[in-house]
DNA sequence: CAACGAGGTGTAAACGTTTCCAGTCCGGCG
DNA sequence: CGCCGGACTGGAAACGTTTACACCTCGTTG
């Protein structure tokens, strides 16, 4: 009932030919237009596949870029494998996806595990990995990283410009009459740079920073990081380091009955898929997950085009939705939005600064 | 500098043994003691790592179960790859995902380019090919199917008990005291289901269905399609097959001036990620993601327990927010939730009704 | 004391490809 | 007519494993 699936040497006999010129005309090699007729009509009687685990054997390579990112659930994440299969497809590729949720001993058996199939390049998603051990999991195969946690490395990576989507916030907070912004900060790395950026961008916009907190990037982190800079009465704007505390800011003002945006203006980052329907919609940072994933495998495909500058850094835009107005102080509130009315949506890009 | 990569017969020689020894010693086989403590000495000085490849092909297994779903993006579709990676990860296997974005011949493709690696089984989420073209496809490899779009066919398959959860929203709403009741449905297989279930639901509950309309599951089209039921001015409640389609609904509300749940109650269907930060909480049927994928990798590992029963129904539940409440006729209106506060849940979970 | 079995080991044949190399055939040129 | 070279072909060696089989060495048992 259930055959053994056809060899190549299948087909060889029931063409009349041999296997090394059957795989010439599976692969375009030089094959007479009789003989490739006969093969392609051999293969369609037996109904031929290749078996592509035989040829990555010889060939070496398997056609595969391993995808460690840390759930499949952020919307972000996935956002930027979907990037990543966007350019792979072009190349005949395909992704590999492990999820390593974060723990650093996942991602290095994430990264053994892809090895031992042959990946020919790993793209890592938020890696926390040190350099060393890095290459030690990973020996010669090519590395992209998006967003890398740990220490830079050797490795070609792909960053979100961080700071100029916090300037973009600031800006507009600052240009609304905010003086006085509190910050939600979350600890890894990019946190870190969002929250430096943001003291750097208050600055420059002339004013002392306000509370920063810090919320682990978390609803919950959140949500008790807000307890805190509520508490500051001259606070009447927040920038938060993700969507997901943003979320945590909303409900501890709803409970307090602090109405935003009328008596505070609330910014996130990232633009999770959910952002624009939050109560009331979220001005935010964002995040061009998708692009960030076709950079991530256009490096670690053709390599970076030039070694010495191995951070590609990607903008961001700000979405200015309802969660943002001028302060009550500065004279009559703006108008907040009805109730339900869909924001109409204000998106800025902000001009991208060369790398320096 | 980057020497080639270690093989099983370096181990061999650096240990002093033979490799068929190296390769017992590996996978757990009769090796003395002695001579397996030179092997793991030499496998440590050499940093030898297993090539899966070259075992696939003798073994003729690859340790991969192949999982074809719409996309990454949706948030019950990543849910169900988790619960597909949380068995796999028990039996020392991994998942293998390729998107197909609803397109059957991408489907197509994609079994066979998972074929051609090898995979040990197939998992696949909303799938459509006819059953003929399937098995052409995937020719002898196990295959489970959740949530299937297509016609049923001989493999064993994970549904979500969709009259359950249709049931339990009806029941809902009647017993708010809703006479008549709209349904925004879905042109899908399981959208038909929901919309069958939804008339029978009715009937049970000694009510005439309300206007039933076509949404095609989203957002769009459930704005498009609220139009039509808002027209009318009898109904006091509508029952979405999708989230994303009540999203449009509340949308459409929003922008008439309607208001929900005072002058409307919605309720959803699935529970993704943001339904409990729409503007008000949605009620929604939650569809279990996590588990139906679960259940299939187990479907796929060890075959269907009783092959008369093919088809295995998991239980949603329903999920009581904000965005339910009395109709205004029924009185004065049910207190409506304070602008932002967080609903209250509260989970109901019918009763599963043995499969016929 | 012979025979046997248990434990351990090595040789070699697969697995299904790609690819190097050495042909064979034929037409055209010197 | 002899050669050369181009177009095409097939044999065979890889690729890195697993595993069937044969063998060897002891200690134990009849």
């Amino acid at each position: 009932m259930t055959r053994p699936r056809p060899t190549i040497h299948d087909v060889a006999r029931e063409a009349g030919a041999s296997i090394a010129t059957v795989s010439r005309a599976l692969n375009g090699g030089v094959v007479s237009a009789a003989a490739r007729e006969r093969i392609e009509a051999a293969i369609g009687r037996l109904g031929y596949r290749r078996n592509d685990v035989a040829r990555g054997l010889v060939t070496g390579r398997s056609g595969l870029v391993g995808v460690v990112l840390p759930d499949l659930i952020g919307p972000l994440y996935a956002h930027m494998a979907r990037g990543i299969e966007d350019v792979l497809d072009e190349h005949g590729m395909h992704a590999m996806l492990v999820t390593d949720h974060l723990e650093p001993d996942a991602e290095r058996r994430a990264i053994e595990l892809l090895r031992a199939r042959q990946v020919d390049g790993l793209v890592l998603i938020g890696s926390r990995l040190q350099p060393a051990d890095l290459r030690a999991a990973a020996g010669s195969v090519p590395i992209a990283h998006v967003q890398r946690d740990g220490p830079d490395d050797e490795a070609p990576q792909v960053r979100l410009d961080d700071a100029a989507g916090v300037r973009a916030a600031v800006e507009h907070l600052a240009a609304a009459g905010h003086r006085r912004i509190a910050h939600l900060a979350g600890t890894r790395r990019d946190g870190i740079e969002r929250r430096e950026a943001f003291v750097a961008a208050m600055a420059e916009a002339g004013l002392e920073p306000g509370p920063i907190v810090d919320g682990g990037f978390t609803e919950e982190g959140g949500e008790a990081a807000a307890a805190v800079v509520l508490d500051d009465p001259d606070v009447t704007a927040v920038f938060c380091a993700s969507d997901r505390m943003a979320v945590g800011l909303l409900h501890a003002a709803q409970r307090r009955g602090i109405t935003v945006p009328d008596d505070l203006s609330v910014v996130g980052f990232d633009d999770l898929t959910w952002a624009r329907y939050l109560c009331p919609p979220l001005t935010t940072v964002r995040q061009p997950g998708r692009e960030m994933g076709r950079a991530a495998a256009r490096l670690v495909l053709d390599g970076p085009f030039d070694a010495a500058v191995p951070v590609l850094r990607i903008a961001p835009t700000l979405v200015v939705r309802a969660s943002t107005a001028a302060p009550r102080s500065h004279g009559p509130a703006a108008p907040s939005q009805r109730r339900h009315e869909p924001a109409t949506e204000e998106v800025i890009a902000p001009e991208i600064p060369p790398p320096p």
